[in-house]
DNA sequence: GATGAATGAGGATTCATTCAT
DNA sequence: CATGAATGAATCCTCATTCAT
C-alpha cells in the first residue's frame, strides 16, 4: 500500500463515503447554507478539486442525502405495511412495531433524519408522501371496523407526523426516550387520548 | 408637488413598516439566506441604503421579526391561561378557545409564523417554551383530577407542539381549515385519541 | 427669541463655528477618512443637511481648517522675522521668542496643528514653506557673520521642522513642557549641540 | 502550456509577495482609506478572491506590512547598539554608523517606512520605542562621562527621532543626500551644533 | 435657519467552482 | 487519486450628498 500522501492510494470510494458522511453531519448542524465545501473538505482532509471528483456540485450531494434518507424511510414505510397481518399480532402492536422502526432509523442516522425530515425543502414532500401512506393504512382499518369512520384521517396522519417529528426532536435525539418506548407511548396517545389508564 | 424622486418626503414610519413586511414575506419564503437586501428594497422600491436607515443590518431585521412573533406567541399563551378558570366553561372548551386564538393569530400572520416557528433557529427555544407551559397547565390539570396521573405530560405537550406545528402548515396554511375547527379537532384527538365517537 | 426648535432661531455663524470646531477635532482624532459626516452634525446636534448649508463639503471644511492653520502659522513665521532687528536682544533670544510664539499657537490650537501640520496632506507644502522662511533667516545670519557658511542651512531648517514637529507631538501636546521652555531649549540644542553647558 | 488563464499554476508564494509588495507601494501612496484591494489586485494582474487567499482582510496585511518594518527598524537599533565598544572607533563613528544602517534600510524600503515610520497610527508607538533605546545609550554615555550630564537626553533623543523623519523625508528620499553623508550631518549637528567648523 | 427622508456610487468580503499539473 | 492556485459572481454595508418642506 503506498503511504508517502496520507490520501495516496486511498480507495476512492473510501474518500466519497467520507466526503459524504461528514456532509451529513455539516449539513445537519449548519444547514445547506451555513455549510462550507471548502470546510467539508478539511474535516475529510481533503482538498476542493477532490471534492467535485466524486460530486456535481454542493446541491448534488445534498439532494443525494435526502434521497439517501427519503429512500430509506420509504422503504421502512413499506415494510411496515407489508407485514401487517403476517402474524396475529394485534393492530396496536403492528403499527407500535413499525413506528419503532422508523424511530430506530431516524436515531442511528440522525444527521440525515435532521437534513431529510428537517431541514431540507424536500421534507415537505417526504412527510406528505409518508402521511398519505400513514392515512392509507387507517381507512384500510376504518373498513375494517377497527377505527370510527367519523375521524378524519387525513388530520390523525398529519397530526402523527407532526409528533413523530417533535418527539423525535425533543425526546429521541436528546436521548430522553427509546425508540421502541416512544413508538408505544406514541400509538397509545393517539389510541386512546389523555383519558385511558397507561397500564393497559 | 414634485413626484419625480417619488419617496421624497414620504413618512419614515411608514417605510419602515414596509421594509418589515415585505422582508417577513421575503424571509418566509426564501429563509434567512436565500433573502437578499436588494430584493427587499426593490419591492418596497426603496434602495438599499434606505434599509440601513431603518435597520442596523440583515439580521437585526430578521432578529426584529422573531421577536415579534415571540412576544405575540408569548402574550396568547398567557392569556390563554389567565382566562382559565374565570367562567365556568368546561376545561376542552377552555382549552379549545385559547388554540384557536393562537392559530388565528398563525393563520393572520402566517409569514411571521413561519419565520418565528419554523424556519428561525430560535424556533426551538420557543416551542420549548411553549411546551413547558402547556405542560405546566396539563399538570395543574392533573392535580384537580381532570387527568390521569399516569400519563407523561412532557410527552403530551411535546405531543400537541408537533401537532400544532404540522397542521398548521398542513391544513391552516393550506386553507384546507379555519383556526376554529383545527383547535376544536386538535383538543378531541388528545383527549380522547381516536376512539370516540366524534359526536360530542 | 424663538425657543422651540433648540436649534431655531440659532445665530447661523454660530452653528457654523460650532461645526468647524467639532471638525478640527474629529478631524484631528481619527483623520479625514476616518471622520464622518455624521458625527460631526450629531455632535453639533444638527442634522447632515444644516451641515450642506455652511460648507461645500467635507472636503472644503478640511481645507477650511488647513488653511485656518496654514494663515496662522504663516502670519507667525513672519512676525518673528520682521520682529527680527527692532530691539537689541541677541539673536538666540530673538529666535526664541518667534519659535516660542508658534508653539504657543500650537499649543493653543492642537486639534488645528494636528491637522495642519500634520495629518493633511498640505502639510508638507506648510512645512517646506515654514523650512523655507527658516533658512532664509538663517542665510541672513551667516552673512552678517554670526553663523559658520560651512554649514548646510537647508539641512539645519529642515532638521529643525522636524525637531518642532516631534518635540510638539511628544513633550508639548503631552504637557511635558511649556511653549517658552521648550523653544529654549530647541534653541540651544541647535546652537550648540551636545557638548555645551546648559547653564548658559 | 496553457496560457490563456495566464495565472493558473504559479507560485503561490509569489503571489503573496507580489501582492505584499504592491500593497506596500499603494498604502505608501494613497494610506491606509485611500488604497482599494481592487486597485492592489489588478496591479498584481489577480482578481479578488486570490487577494483573500493569502491575507485575512486590508487590515491583516496592512499591520503585516507594519510589523515587517517594525522588526527590522528593532534589529538595526538593537544592532547598533550592540555594535558599540567592538572596536576601537570613536562614539561620534560608532553614532553615526548605526544611523546610517537605517537610513539605508529607510532608503531601501521607503514605501515599508513610509507606512510604518509616517502613515500607520502605530508609527508613534514606533518611534516612541526607538526614541527610547536612543535615549538609554546616550545615558549611558553620559554616565562614561562622554556628554554634558545637564542635557535633557530625552529631549535630544525625541529631536533625533524629529529630524531623522524630516531629513528622511526632504533630503533622503528626495536623493539630494546619500544615507552615510545623512548619517554623517545629522550628528555633527547634534553633537556640536551650528557653531563648529564643520571640517572635522 | 433647519430637517426628515432618501440615494448614487462604491468597497470589503465570501463561496462554489475550475484549470493545469 | 489528488491538489495548488485562481476566479466569477455575488452580497452586505457605508458614506457623502441632496431634495422637498
Amino acid at each position: 500500500m503506498n503511504l508517502r500522501g496520507r490520501k495516496k492510494g486511498a480507495n476512492g470510494q473510501e474518500s466519497r463515503a467520507l466526503l459524504l458522511k461528514i456532509a451529513a453531519d455539516e449539513f445537519a448542524h449548519h444547514g445547506f447554507h451555513g455549510t462550507k465545501i471548502s470546510s467539508i473538505v478539511k474535516k475529510a482532509q481533503l482538498t476542493q478539486p477532490t471534492f467535485y471528483l466524486y460530486f456535481e456540485s454542493k446541491e448534488a450531494i445534498y439532494q443525494e442525502l435526502v434521497d439517501l434518507f427519503h429512500e430509506k424511510l420509504s422503504f421502512l414505510t413499506k415494510k411496515s405495511r407489508l407485514e401487517e397481518g403476517l402474524d396475529s399480532h394485534s393492530l396496536p402492536i403492528q403499527i407500535k412495531h413499525g413506528l419503532a422502526n422508523i424511530l430506530t432509523f431516524f436515531m442511528e442516522n440522525q444527521s440525515l433524519t435532521r437534513i431529510g425530515f428537517f431541514i431540507s425543502p424536500q421534507s415537505e414532500v417526504i412527510k406528505k408522501q409518508m402521511a398519505k401512506q400513514i392515512e392509507e393504512n387507517l381507512l384500510s382499518e376504518v373498513e375494517k371496523g377497527y377505527f370510527n369512520p367519523n375521524i378524519d384521517m387525513s388530520m390523525v396522519s398529519e397530526g402523527l407526523i407532526g409528533v413523530i417529528e417533535r418527539l423525535t426532536l425533543t425526546k429521541l435525539f436528546q436521548g430522553e426516550k427509546e425508540p421502541e418506548a416512544l413508538a408505544r407511548e406514541i400509538v397509545f396517545l393517539f389510541l386512546y387520548g389523555m383519558n385511558v389508564p397507561r397500564e393497559c
